[in-house]
DNA sequence: ATAAACCCTGAAGTTAGCTATAGGGTCAAG
DNA sequence: CTTGACCCTATAGCTAACTTCAGGGTTTAT
């Protein structure tokens, strides 16, 4: 299969396959006469994995030590993986803190708004921004 | 005060301080004989306000929209500031929604996993990757 | 008067994850 | 046999928000 199919079967550019086997993420596919890219199905499993990954919330360089881990997995443990599962848990959860904490602050300070039709002069919003230490 | 003394009072660092100044969200101060920047009180506002609106989500361009609403504030409403403020909330929101799902996905996928010391060779962390349509 | 600490500009580098461009070779259909 | 779709490489560009660097002038303290 070449680039242009394995794109199509797996919805991701073919820059990007190309990108990600430069970045080390797949590794470098045998290559045809003229020198085109073939690719197995077992390929697919590699974009698989990295959608998977990404789509989680890891990065393209942990998704790297992720599916360099699944490429030997058998010289891995489940806890190390499970490790680094649960830190991205943590992660996200130490994100979604800090966006709930930026929600709280502004919506105490949009509600002190009145929202009318009448000038900013001293609109609610722009006094704190412009004197606290939000 | 020079923008040494700026950056220290307000806790920003100087190349930050120029660097505002370039993306046209601050304005250039006076110089003095020698060139150097020469900044008011007032001059600290306007840091104070883009460390706040950061600080709840605004990203410098958008700090850049309200510090030109803010200084021209009389001809500006309440209901325009306000209406930005929401729409951050909707943002910050959506945001969180995001990180919520990925946080739902990725934990059911990682409490699959038994975590213990044998091999990963049969991990369900890195089948649920490689297989699956997550 | 000299050295440390400060200031200036303009340009380039950083991170992440691509996307686009230039310039060229290959393959399949009609 | 040529046209269009596909493939190749290497390099540059994109966004965001800075940070660093090179090279040089100024102020302040001793």
């Amino acid at each position: 299969m070449r680039i242009g199919e394995l794109s199509k079967q797996c919805g991701i550019p073919v820059e990007t396959i190309r990108y990600y086997e430069k970045e080390g993420l797949i590794p470098a596919p045998p290559r045809s006469a003229s020198g085109y890219r073939e690719y197995s199905k077992a390929s697919m499993s590699f974009l698989s994995f990295i959608q998977s990954a990404k789509a989680v919330g890891f990065s393209l360089k942990e998704c790297r030590n992720l599916l360099s881990i699944f490429v030997t997995r058998d010289a891995h443990t489940c806890a190390e993986v499970k490790d680094l599962s649960e830190q991205k848990l943590e992660d996200l959860q130490t994100q979604m803190q800090a966006l709930a904490n930026m929600h709280q602050t502004l919506k105490a300070i949009s509600d002190a708004c009145c929202g009318g039709d009448e000038s900013a002069a001293n609109c609610a919003i722009l006094n704190k921004f412009e004197g606290s230490e939000t």
